[in-house]
RNA sequence: GGCCAAGUAGCUCAGUUGGUAGAGCAGCGGACUGAAAAUCCGCGUGUCGUUGGUUCGAUUCCGACCUUGGCCA
């Protein structure tokens, strides 16, 4: 239940290609408005043409939140997003203006709506014995060891995913407490708030997917394969990087390498954005959306207006 | 024109010593609590190139034809 003095959250949702970033220009141009990036990638600096970042034109035009906040080094995080996001949107209402969340990460939208529990931060020594008892032992074996501790944990996790696998063993390792004793303790009301959602999101996926093509060829004519290749050229920035597993970023990077032709590599990174797309519909269609908008002639987003010019007339200024 | 090889799922291929077939990828659906643009789960009927023959029965064996690739002219 969230707090009934704060009004629900406006977001702008929808798979990637869909036109998120041109429908809240749209927006911002005639209203008092400030954009929160929903966004897993847009955080790191020096990801800009593969992961179609707003030009810094239209950074400095309207007021952004949540982009370029950090190195391709540094991991980032739902936890860290729902504390940044939580900041941002305080910082955008003290000056009397109105948040927008604009993206298409459904975990950090879901998280934020419903609120993340707390959990222990996980030292790297016990990072380092998990994956290393991963790569020695396999997923399912360490999904054995997770059963006889966390049970709970063990019949929510697939035996063959190692990722989650190996969060909840680094939980329990941490903290000898299984990670779900911690899921189960409630969020705090006051770390929830509503959000009222709208969703941008071609019905026709085949037309989509030739977008994204047609867009990848886009950043591809901008300079996408010298933009993968300054990463390569960084020490300390790997593949085993959260942030160079945005797609398109790996293929590239496998080109580089010479692994795969040039091709290849448009097809791959092509498919890899059109599965991307596809998941994020899983994600959407779970949601209760104000409206879901499929053609690019932007109906929700003129509702999704009309919502925020009301928000603005109730917002003290 | 002659010889050889190959034609099986959208693609790459396996297979059936004759009882109408299955992998990977793609695609589709789903899950999702500090990596999430990640990581996983589920879903396989297709004139087995066409057409004759042998056979109780042919995608499988035989013939002809078509297509593609290679070699020889």
């Amino acid at each position: 239940m969230p707090p009934a003095d704060l009004p629900p959250l406006h977001c702008l949702m929808g798979p990637t290609g869909a036109g998120k970033t041109a429908a809240a220009l749209w927006l911002a141009a005639r209203l008092p408005i400030e954009i929160v990036s929903v966004d897993s990638a847009l955080v790191y600096r020096g990801l800009n043409i593969g992961t179609a970042k707003p030009d810094p034109g239209e950074l400095r035009e309207v007021p952004h939140h949540l982009i370029d906040i950090c190195e391709p080094q540094d991991p980032y995080s739902v936890a860290r997003f729902c504390r940044d996001a939580k900041a941002a949107v305080a910082q955008i209402e003290a000056r009397g203006r109105i948040p927008l969340l604009v993206g298409g990460t459904g975990l950090y939208f879901r998280r934020l709506e419903t609120g993340i529990a707390e959990m222990p931060v996980v030292a790297s020594a016990v990072r380092a014995s998990v994956a290393a008892e991963l790569a020695a032992c396999g997923s399912v074996v360490l999904h054995r060891r997770l059963a006889q501790a966390d049970p709970r944990s063990a019949a929510r996790i697939h035996p063959n995913d190692p990722q989650r696998i190996t969060r909840a063993l680094e939980i329990l390792d941490s903290s000898g407490v299984p990670m779900s004793s911690f899921l189960l303790a409630p969020a705090p009301p006051d770390e929830r708030r509503a959000l009222r959602k709208w969703v941008i999101a071609p019905a026709n996926r085949a037309a989509l997917r030739e977008r994204l093509a047609q867009r990848f060829q886009g950043m591809l004519a901008r300079g996408f394969i010298n933009e993968v290749g300054a990463l390569r050229a960084r020490p300390g920035l790997g593949l085993g990087l959260p942030a160079l597993r945005a797609v398109g970023y790996r293929t590239v990077w496998a080109y580089l390498d010479g692994d795969l032709s040039y091709a290849e590599m448009v097809t791959l990174a092509v498919t890899a954005s059109a599965q991307y797309a596809k998941r994020q519909y899983t994600w959407l269609r779970a949601e209760r959306t104000e409206a879901w908008c499929e053609g690019a002639a932007p109906a929700a987003v003129s509702e999704l207006c009309r919502s925020l010019e009301t928000a603005a007339r109730i917002t003290p200024s």
